[in-house]
DNA sequence: CGGTATCCTGGCGGATACTG
DNA sequence: CAGTATCCGCCAGGATACCG
């Protein structure tokens, strides 16, 4: 199997195969707290790890460092060192394609509201939809 | 753990958190096969169950079959039934709902290719990101 | 403060076989 | 044809502890 859209849609692009397009922009921000860091960021702040980690609910620093690692290996996000000594500091902020990716963000953000507004109006759904069997 | 970002969604918004606008959306297309699904749906045509194992590379009718039940719960696609006697035949199209979700992938394909061509251009892509530790 | 290093687990998705 | 049923492997992401 192979659940890792990132690495699956790389593979197609390192192989030749440029029909993944949708895929790509997908692998973009499918890592579980991607959408959060972005949404953060989109203003084009600079934003601390550890601001993150309060931001983020429950997220280990394990999981932000691996989630801020490949958004900066997709160049959607740098990283900025203000370390002295043993005392570490990072700022991460939008690179221009990471900010260029913030108008799907906000389509997505729009789309989302309506539906939750529909679906607090109406509640077929949740009978519906979210007890099928119902 | 909960990957199960559908699930995640729905018990936040059935709890009064309303505060998962894109991830709602992002949960409407988030499993493996469903962008392609509704790809091939976009312009509003029914499409054969058979006629999707045929387009969509090596799925399994028990993955297929998830997906669109998933889609049909969240009153994106609706299924129509055909079947005669022992011989069943089914269509899927988009609910309105399904088809408010298509600009929003218009977007994605757009972003996507634009960027597959900046990584056929700038093989520094290459090395620097797709190798990061070179 | 900002990471690594380890270990572990739930559930998505694949393979295969059976059914109406 | 269009599904179910069953079994299984993999890996994202969580918990925890250590480091410079």
């Amino acid at each position: 199997m192979e659940t890792d859209i990132r690495q699956d849609v790389r593979n197609k692009i390192q192989s030749g195969n440029f029909d993944c397009a949708k895929e790509l922009t997908l692998s973009m921000f499918s890592g579980k707290h991607k959408m959060y860091i972005l949404w953060e960021l989109r203003n084009g702040d600079e934003i601390h790890f550890n601001q993150f980690t309060r931001i983020i609910p429950n997220v280990s620093r394990k999981v932000l460092t691996n989630q801020l690692n490949e958004l900066i290996q997709d160049s959607i996000i740098e990283k900025r060192d203000y370390s002295e000594g043993k005392v570490k500091r990072a700022s991460y902020k939008l690179t221009a394609i990471g900010a260029s990716l913030i108008p799907i963000l906000t389509m997505m953000y729009d789309w989302g509201e309506k539906r939750i507004d529909q679906l607090r109006i109406d509640p077929v759904y949740q009978t519906k939809n979210f007890h099928p069997d119902v």
